[in-house]
Order: structure tokens, then sequence, then C-alpha cells
RNA sequence: GGCGGCGUGGCCGAGGGGCUUAGGCACAGGUCUGCAAAACCUGGUACACCGGUUCGAGUCCGGUCGCCGCCUCCA
């Protein structure tokens, strides 16, 4: 192969030459969801992206440990000092437990995941389980003098941090204007500085999910999970950490003065941030009510909350998947029907010609060169993931292949060995699609052959009115009869 | 207000000083066909605006306009 894994790297604002700390081993890190609600299309492009990363590192023979956790505490749902947990607000609610609302959502997740083809990763931990691990930051990061106890929370001393490291590198930020900005916000009591952020927090009486310590019962503040379940799965360095670029600050800033201040040292080789799902130009958020959720995407459920949806129809969790590796990871996706209905359009195409490849007869010799092609397509993947211009590629390819079936080109039989071994790799392998699931049954499919084979006997005696009437009877149902020079095709629509 | 990014043909979406066109969808013509659909083949249109650098600029620099993100939980 003639060019190099190269990545971009958040860190430096740069594409460097992608090079493990420990070789032949990758590890990488992912911010998962935090699972009080259904996942959304902001969570598949996340996972999407970086299973494509994960994949095609493995394609080159790293062996990668991926860890992606579940955050199923912690998150403060308002201003941090009042605010009360994500999920203990929806369990109040709902009467439910807590656990129980995040092992819903939880394997809500894994399902949608699973049904858009993301290979779960090698482990996927909970925020939850690893309490007494986030403690022992809490008292690292206080016995280095860089946290402060105050009314039983205990809060992140930012100024002191600032003056010895460089907190805003990754985000950009100047202390200085965070700083400007927020003066005129009120002064909270409790913290000596208003972006000192808590490490561990105090609950109030409500508050039911709460774990014992000698500061207070309480519960762990935003970003500490990330920065200890990283270091305990991957240690204190390791190689790729990733996250949706609304993560960047505060929260992955957060990680590294948390990770310096407790272990003295950089925890990140290089941070890799996907880009937004945008509609109508607009991030998709859940204050602007205007997300979208996997299932109501893919299955047609209806919005519990009176939501409308800018869509009439349901998408195959592959047509969604192959969408969102249209456009490259860094860009902002804008999600429309009509841009999915294409998205559809072309993965069929592409589904098509993969089916074609095993057919294909091999000639004497070849009058096609697919070379050009397959160096093309690794070079992109090199040129930081660039899955748009992979597809590009296929697509050139499926158009040789097709002159091949269609008999205006020939193929030898070693390099139609190539292509085919090629075509599985890219497809399968590394952009992870897979033809569609189809739900039918084996005898739905005989009834329909069936049918099918009497209207071509009808045909023959050139009774067309009954040939059509079939056609028309079928294509109500939603099965379109496509016929071919001595037979017939079908699918459904 | 501070920081960052983007404006590409009807739509989506890559590229990023000249060399070979991104690609998909839509559209038009064609092949096939009882008709149709599907499939396949072929084809055109582009780089927000104004200056500058350069032999040469969507591509670099400056400005203008417009859009978006982060600065609050968020993938």
């Amino acid at each position: 192969m003639a060019s190099e894994l190269h990545v971009y790297n958040s860190l430096t604002r740069k594409k460097e030459k992608f090079e493990p700390l420990h070789p032949p081993f990758v590890g990488m890190y992912v911010c998962g969801p935090t699972v009080y609600g259904d996942p959304h299309l902001g969570h598949a492009r996340a996972a999407v992206t970086f299973d494509i990363v994960f994949r095609y590192l493995k394609h080159l023979g790293y062996k990668v440990r991926y860890v992606s956790n579940i955050t199923d505490v912690g998150h403060l749902e308002n201003d941090a000092d009042e605010g009360e947990d994500k999920i203990a607000k929806k369990a109040r609610l709902a009467q439910l437990e807590p656990m129980e609302i995040a092992n819903y959502y939880t394997r809500r997740y894994n399902e949608a995941m699973r049904r858009m083809n993301v290979l779960p990763p090698s482990i996927q931990p909970l925020a939850s389980g690893h309490i007494p691990e986030q403690i022992e930051m809490v008292e690292k990061i206080l016995a280095n003098g860089y946290a402060y106890i105050s009314n039983g929370s205990v809060y992140f001393d930012l100024e002191k941090y600032a003056k010895q490291y460089n907190y805003g590198k990754l985000s950009g930020k100047r202390l200085e204007d965070l700083i400007a900005e927020s003066r005129e916000l009120q002064g909270t009591s409790e913290k000596r500085h208003p972006f000192d952020f808590a490490l561990w927090k105090k609950a109030d009486p409500r508050h039911i999910m709460r774990w014992k310590t000698k500061w207070s019962e309480g519960f762990p503040g935003w970003h500490l999970e990330c920065s200890v379940m990283s270091t305990k799965y991957l240690g204190e360095q390791f190689d790729i950490h990733g996250g949706g670029l609304d993560l960047q600050f505060p929260h992955h800033e957060s990680e590294i003065a948390q990770s310096v201040a407790a272990n003295g040292k950089e925890p990140v080789k290089y941070w890799m941030h996907n880009n937004l799902v945008t509609i109508n130009g607009q991030k998709m958020s859940k204050s602007l009510g205007n997300f979208i959720t996997l299932y109501e995407l893919f299955d047609g459920e209806q919005p519990e909350d009176g939501r409308t949806l800018p869509l009439n129809r349901t998408f195959n969790p592959q047509v969604v998947r192959f969408f969102i590796l249209q456009a490259h990871y860094r860009s902002p996706l804008d999600f429309s029907q009509q841009a999915l209905e294409a998205a559809e359009k072309g993965y069929k195409r592409l589904m098509n010609a993969v089916r074609l490849i095993d057919k294909l007869e091999p000639g004497d010799k070849s009058t096609v060169d697919f070379s050009k092609i397959i160096e093309n397509t690794f070079d992109a993947l090199n040129d930081d993931f660039n899955t748009p211009v992979v597809i590009a590629q296929l697509f050139e390819a499926v158009k040789l292949l097709n002159l091949i079936h269609d008999k205006k080109a020939q193929i030898s039989a070693s390099d139609l060995e190539k292509v085919k071994d090629f075509f599985h790799t890219v497809v399968f392998d590394i952009l992870g699609l897979e033809f569609q699931e189809t739900e039918t049954s084996q005898i739905v499919n005989k009834l329909v052959d069936l049918i099918l084979t009497l209207r071509l006997e009808a045909k023959k005696r050139k009774d067309y009115e009954t040939a059509d009437k079939i056609r028309e009877e079928l294509s109500k149902l939603g099965i379109r009869v496509k016929d071919t020079r001595d037979g017939f095709e079908w699918e459904f629509v």
C-alpha cells in the first residue's frame, strides 16, 4: 500500500500520521450515550463513525481494545448547583427505579446499534459500576492539590491548574475569555471560581442515586467517569479518544485536566471528534425538539411527546448507515427525507453490484482495470477515514462490473478473484454494510414464486390481462415484479 | 461579545493552485421489453460576492455578505 493512515487530531488541528503508543496494540475510548432516552440520529452518527475507525484499525492488523461507556449516573440536569441527575429525574417522574430506566435504554441503544451493524465495543463499562474508582480519583486529585472540599462537595481547582497547564488547549478557548464571560453570572457560593467543576457532588435529600463517602452522601461529577474508565481499561496514556464535537468543551477539556491533575500525564495522543447531525441546517437537539430517534426512523414509532416528524416513511438501518457514511465524519450532516431516499437508491445500486459479482463469468483476459480504484480506496481510508471518497470509488467499480455483466467488457479469473476480495473486504468488513434484513418467511417467498410462475404461464399464452392483474395486485401488497428475458424477479418495495 | 468552522451544479456531498472525471439522487437520451417497472449505458450544468498573490485559483491571502457550532446537559 502506498499511503499510511493519517488521522485528524483535534488537539493539534492537523492530520497526523497514526502511530500507536504500543504497537500492535491500540487503545480507543469513545464517549457513549447517557441512557435516559431513546437513541437518536446523533448517537448513530458517533457510533458509526468510530465503528469505521475500529473496523479499519483491525483491518490494518492492529489489536484494538475499544472501550465505550454507558453513562447511567452523574450528568446534571440544569445548573450544576441546583441540578438533579437526569436518570434520577426520569425515574422519579415515571415511578421507576433508576436502574430500570438505565437498563431499558441501554438495551434499546444496543439493539439499535446492532441493527445498524455497529460492532459492540470490546468493553462497555457502566459509570455506576465504577464508583469506587471515581472516588479514588477524586482523592488523588485532592492529594495533588488540584481540588478543594466545599460544603460536602469536591470541586476541581481550575485557577490553580491553569497556572501550570493549558486549560483550553483542546477546544481553543482561553480561560480569561471564559472568566470574562462568566463574571456576570451569579457567583455560586460553594465554588471559589465560577468555572470550577464538580468532582463529587453532595446529594440533596430528594436525590435517589447516592453513594456514601467521607465528604458527603452524593454522586460523582460530570466528567469523571470517562477519565476513570479510560484509565482503568486503557492505561494512563492511550491512543485515541473520540466523541461528538459537542463534547469537546467542557467535557473533554475537563477530562484532560482531571487526568493531568491525577496522573501528571497527558492522557490521549489523538483526539477525534465527529461533527453533528442537523435537520434543516439546525443542530438536532432535545431542547429544540427537532430530534428524531432511531426507532422512529427504522420502525415508524410515533413520538411520545407530540413532536412532528420530518418524514412520512421508515428507512432500513443499513440505509441510515450508508447515509451517514456518504458524508465525511468531520462535516455536518444534514438530515432530510429526500437525502435519505437518495441514499437508499444508491445503497441498493451498490448492493445489486455486490450480488452481481458472484455471478460474473471470467473471460480470457481483463479489458478493465480495477487497480487504480483499489489504490484510491485505500488512500481515501488512510486519509482520515474518508468514507465518501471510498463510496465514490466503489461506484466506479460498480460501473465496470455492470459493463462486464453486459458483456461489454471482460475480466480474467484472477482479476475477478481480486475484485471479489476487494469488494467483500471494503463493503462488508470495513464499511460494515450488509444486505438488508429480509423479514419474510420462506413460505411467503415460495408463495410469491408460485404466483409469478403461474403469471409467466399466462404470459406465454398471451393472456396479458391476467398477467397485468397479478402484477397490479402484487404491487398493491408492496411487491414489485420485474420481468426478465426468460423469467422474473421480485422484491419488496 | 469570545473562539472555531462552512458557503460547490436542481438536491445531497467529496476535493483543495494547473494534469483524468469526484460520487450518489433527480433530469434527458438510449438498450431491454407484449406493455410496464426495474436494471444497465450515455450526457449537461458548479465552486457566495469583491479585490489581491501567481504564468495559472473553487483551491492561497485580505475584505464583504450569509449560515452553523462551542462558550449550559447533549453524539
